[in-house]
DNA sequence: ATAACTGTTAGACATATTATATAACAGTCA
DNA sequence: TGACTGTTATATAATATGTCTAACAGTTAT
């Protein structure tokens, strides 16, 4: 998988990097229990220090997404299993309040705010087939 | 409107009371024209500095969300009239990008996601009939 | 064993962001 | 004049982000 970094934007590098990785396994373009790079190899396709990529993989080590082995480096976790929890609901809901509330006044209607949402889950639908 | 602000969460102060007031623009808590408390009242009211409240009225100003008055202070914008534009549009569409891959792979289906969209506008439409 | 890979840790460093604090300035209005 | 507005200037501090160099520990193949 290909990753594009914009080094202008005001997005953190490490946030840019975890996002697409988490669409990445989400559209499958990463594969459970695929490999990902070292963070040596990472950061130096990037182009950035390899303290940022640690960052990045602890962080979804910590959230359950990819597995660490000290042989083999990082992994896409072959058992993955994140779940709805309360505190994610919350931060999800929080998070869609603010955005529809944008969204709303800058005139999006309801239809084409469900039109971009029904646009990525087909995405990722596809997927689900296997 | 009163504002609620958790002082324990990772989202800044400056940004939970901007993303509040323009919540309450959207559900109508907060009408257009209306005044809003000055930067040291809003300050004392909520317990903390006045320049946090300077540096959220001064981006909600340049947003275009409220106007400033050097002698009544700050109001709603009259005229309100914010627009979709392709930067918007693009900002929107990755943030939803990697909010709906995450939702997914957490079992949030598509359903689900839409209703928490239109739960969120039925609050703006009520309004939107005055 | 050596070399070449993994991830990890320890520092030091620079910069930007977030937030507080004190003080002063300029305009408005009763 | 006094009491409000928003604004500006400094100073300070904690945290976040990112870079850099160096070393350490485990694994694997030659």
């Amino acid at each position: 998988m290909l990753l594009q970094i914009q080094f202008e934007s005001e997005i953190p590098i490490y946030q840019q990097i975890k996002n697409q990785i988490i669409r990445g396994i989400a559209t499958g373009a990463l594969q459970q229990g695929e490999d990902l790079p070292s963070v040596r190899q990472l950061a130096s396709d990037i182009g950035i220090n390899f303290h940022t990529v640690i960052k990045v993989y602890n962080q979804l080590k910590q959230e359950g997404w990819v597995i660490i082995h000290r042989k083999s480096g990082v992994m896409i976790n072959p058992d993955l299993n994140l779940t709805k929890t309360p505190e994610y609901m919350e931060l999800l809901d929080d998070l869609m309040k603010t955005t529809t509330a944008e969204a709303f006044m800058r005139g999006l209607t309801k239809e084409e705010f469900i039109n971009i949402i029904e646009k990525n889950y087909d995405n990722y639908k596809t997927q689900g087939g296997k």
